[in-house]
DNA sequence: AATGAATGAGCCTTCATTCAT
DNA sequence: GATGAATGAAGGCTCATTCAT
């Protein structure tokens, strides 16, 4: 069984794994097709045999990662905005991002990289449909403020709180205590 | 006499300037010297009479705009940690935010590329130290996240609100009042 | 019977349909097997099931289209030189142009890209026997360049004549004429 | 005298020289700017200080040589068309080639290369030109015809009689009397 | 204080071709 | 009769940098 789906080789997805990788940690500018091919070991050109482009590469790798986030947005639209309702869309957006935390460290980190590479307009654009749904356009700016703050700090959770002490769970949880917290500040006050 | 000085530096600071907007706007990596010296009409040449290499362009504008940071750092470290304090110092943070937006705008978004450019370190100590300041070690984990949270959230301030309604000046005020209030909580906590 | 051999050489009849087709309207050099593979909806590793090189692809369509042209000049070396002869072969040079006009018109355009492809020997060997047969080595160099530029009006019939007014046809008949004049002239001199 | 000149190296004028000179060998698809750089013993980067693209050095060579050929039209234009001055068009022409042979019979023989480089066209609108000025639209078509063989004949004569005897400038001179005969021809006809 | 000329390294991409299946 | 996967070579181009002037 599954022998049949085997043949096709794997090479497909361990490129965009080492991709992934390496874009994650020298940025997309200064990761080369070259690097990716040796680290496969395989040539350049193969590279070429599975994506187009290089900014191809980048785009499986998002889409392939971010269904689940889609799939939250989808869902937290359809939703009345409760204060448990929006706790219950930090706790999953949370998830979400552990999931494919390689990928949104990247993105955090490569902002100016990305703004003319189509993509940066797609990751912007789930992450407003989010605040979106968590803010009310009409409340107090400071109250705004607290949501984006909120999804900033689940962000953060990601990759900046190295330096804390903790294992990495306890500092999500952390993270998303937090960020609960100024989601409820902010729907109080309305 | 100060003409003769003036002239001096003249090039010199344009070439900074341009660099400085270019760099924000489309990133370091994709920022070519080419185009800083097309902008200011020189040559390429001409800014390695000024510059030993790309990456000292960018240091220079750093260590230019950073000053008055340290100063902050310094005085910060000097003080008792009281609620007081801390809120006077994200105050004074914000305003030195301001005054270089453009710069931390361009860290905030490059932390990829800046990863291996000696100038990153210079970046995250500075903010380090600035969170040693504000947090305590011994503190819960979420409070020390609200502190990370609170510094991030004035650097947000500085390019994220664009799509907030308010004006630049009242949406910073927001990001600081928001700031205040998590470094009360994790302040209190204690 | 005979449904199994028409099958057979129906994918490679299509691949030379398109690659001459491409051929005549790219040239030789900027038409891909790629682009030729996509078009007919096969895979580049098919072509090469049925050629063993891109330039043979080229030949074996110059083959097949050139066949009318080598009976003439056969034909044509065989004969006395009278004029009416001379007529007679221009009249037939013509309507062989005709037949493989996409052909003669690649040809022509593409001069340089078929120098070192064994192929571009091929065309000047035909080209000059037909010479040879309607030019006296002898005559008044006028006359002879009379001879070569009977031939090309000829061929600049095929495709250059598109901003002239009038029908392809029209057009073809009325090279016909002037080449055979420049063509009596030469004769008559002598 | 002159040394000031001087000061500017004749690179610019060496890449020209020796990128024709490949350009009409083996045409403009097959000569890489590696070849035209090992050439002229400097690195491929070298050119593009002095030209912005492969395409350009194409295009500047063209214009440098081209000049006279736009003044022949110029001139051409203002003049009333008798026979007289068609011939004397043609001698200029015929003249003009000779200046920048290999140029023309680059052109000549690269047609299908040249298709999609903006220069094509601009090339194909001076012989429109020199045509517009030596034919009438509304003579009979095999009149047309032998202007347009007439242009066709001074081209040819630029590369195409090799295998004739004689020298090249006997040949340009035949080929010219015969040019000048199908002109005559066409214009006594009306 | 700045330029003109050039370099060497490297980049992304495309191509004709091969071969096991 | 054709495909999927891959390769090696090369192509055009850009970049940070250097240096004599």
């Amino acid at each position: 069984m599954g022998t049949h789906t085997q043949r096709r080789t794997d090479t497909r997805q361990r490129i965009q794994d080492v991709a992934l990788e390496l874009f994650a940690e020298q940025g997309y500018e200064k990761t080369s097709l070259r690097e990716i091919a040796e680290r496969l070991e395989v040539t350049k050109a193969a590279l070429y045999y599975h994506f187009k482009t290089k900014e191809d590469i980048l785009i499986s790798v998002f889409q392939d990662l971010t269904g689940p986030l889609d799939e939250l947005v989808a869902w937290g639209e359809a939703q009345e905005r409760t204060l448990e309702f929006k706790k219950e869309l930090l706790r999953r957006y949370s998830e979400a991002l552990n999931q494919a935390a390689p990928l949104f460290r990247f993105m955090q980190e490569n902002q100016a990289a990305l703004r003319d590479l189509k993509i940066g307009e797609l990751f912007k654009d789930r992450v407003h449909a989010l605040l979106g749904v968590l803010k009310d356009d009409t409340a107090p700016l400071p109250d705004q403020v607290r949501c984006v703050s909120a999804l900033f700090t689940l962000h953060a959770s990601m990759f900046l709180l190295k330096d804390l002490d903790g294992d990495f769970e306890e500092k999500r949880l952390a993270a998303l205590e937090v960020a609960v917290d100024l989601v409820t500040q902010a729907h109080q006050h309305a």
